[in-house]
DNA sequence: GTAATGTGCAACCTATTCGTTGCATAATAG
DNA sequence: CTATTATGCAACGAATAGGTTGCACATTAC
């Protein structure tokens, strides 16, 4: 898309993905069929909603058998770090 | 929506509402049509932008006779500062 | 070998996004 | 008053997003 920045708020803007990346901060690594259990849609979606953060440089994945294993990037984390600053920023804004 | 982050991200994802807020941050205060002849886009296309903008609390506005003048609200002019360190973020990190 | 598990791919549907055009209205200029 | 300028609103269209189902394939368990 060469907007890599667009990607990224793009990636962030989706509830379900933000989501995503504060279940992999906390476990370190999921599968997408074991983050299926946490949100209310199938593992294709859940495993859609991946590819996108990967394609953002927010996830990476590596094959392990016959499952496939994510992990947040380097990105990734520290954009786990923000977005608890900015929730917490947003709150105490709140009027 | 009941979801600001997501506003917010939603608003930012888009390159030319980035523009915009670049453009506002560097005159102040700009009008639809002023900003019509900044990108390559009609004046209601520019219109949804602000107004997208203005729904993620990014960029007021305030209608002084005929014209409606924008400006990026303390939130938005927060942001045109930590995309100026986003960028240079990612450019450092470009490999 | 056969069954079970985990993935990946593709088609499809609906809603939203980003842009357009056309027109009506408000405010200023002459 | 009339013409011009700046907006706002609504309908429309193409593309993208977010979700679904169905199925084929790869890997492990028994």
């Amino acid at each position: 898309m060469s907007d890599p920045l667009g990607q990224v708020f793009g990636a962030l803007a989706d509830p379900s993905r933000r989501q995503v990346i504060g279940y992999l901060s906390a476990r370190g690594t999921a599968t997408a069929t074991e983050l299926t259990g946490e949100l209310p849609m199938t593992r294709q979606a859940v495993a859609k909603h991946l590819a996108t953060l990967a394609d953002a440089g927010l996830v990476e994945s590596e094959r392990r058998g016959r499952e496939t294993r994510f992990r947040l990037t380097d990105a990734g984390a520290e954009w786990d770090d923000r977005l608890d600053a900015l929730r917490s920023h947003l709150t105490r804004h709140r009027r």
